[in-house]
DNA sequence: AAAATTACTTTGACAGACAGAGTAATTCGA
DNA sequence: TCGAATTACTCTGTCTGTCAAAGTAATTTT
């Protein structure tokens, strides 16, 4: 499992582009990212949903209430232009941190 | 400039990197990222200070007092066994945070 | 003598991740 | 039909790493 520490400051950009792919609802979210990773990493309730807090409050996400199916009602998150653009800039970020830490430890 | 919330957490790998290379002074190691980054990265000196207590604190470096060639006297850092074997451990995390993050940024 | 540079330390604040606990709705087996 | 399991979201408080700001101290340069 990967260290809270480590993943910090990317859960932002893990969980814009997945809600870029098409809108997505909290617990899809939580169940993709374990499928994805094949159970390397799993993101807490807690912090999942902090996260979405913090995008609406910057207005790069906005969220509509969608159907029930199984379960609690569904919250519904959709990416705007604004967090469209934010996503494209700290996509090019994680190509820089890539380099420079690497510059360190492949050296 | 690199964002302090995404290289949070990589911070003692670059800097044990460091001191695995030679035994350091922490203003050699401050110029050091700068110089090898090329300014794209400045480590700050509350949080580098702080990352020696924290490795020490931990016994993955130890330090001794250096002579002073100019300015304030140095206080220099070397790398233990338990520092280098801790070493090993987080530059396969970051590795494997690589895969992961890219898994999410690229697909 | 003053200013610049080298070098280290401490305090307090802030933000992100998370543990833990709770609420609520639906499905499904006994 | 009752209860357990699952789906789904929310809130409070805590911890940790980074950093701003301020300070101490020694040496070199002007």
């Amino acid at each position: 499992m990967i260290r809270s520490d480590i993943i910090r400051g990317h859960l932002d950009s893990i969980i814009l582009r997945l809600i870029l792919e098409k809108d997505r609802y909290g617990y899809e979210i939580s169940k993709e990212i374990s499928l994805r990773t094949d159970n390397r990493f799993q993101i807490k309730e807690a912090t999942l949903y902090a996260v979405f807090q913090r995008l609406e409050k910057k207005e790069l996400i906005e969220s509509y209430l969608g159907g029930v199916s199984q379960g609690g009602k569904r919250k519904y998150y959709k990416i705007t232009m604004l967090g469209k653009a934010y996503l494209n800039e700290i996509v090019t970020e994680w190509k820089e941190l890539k380099e420079i830490i690497d510059l360190f430890l492949e050296g």
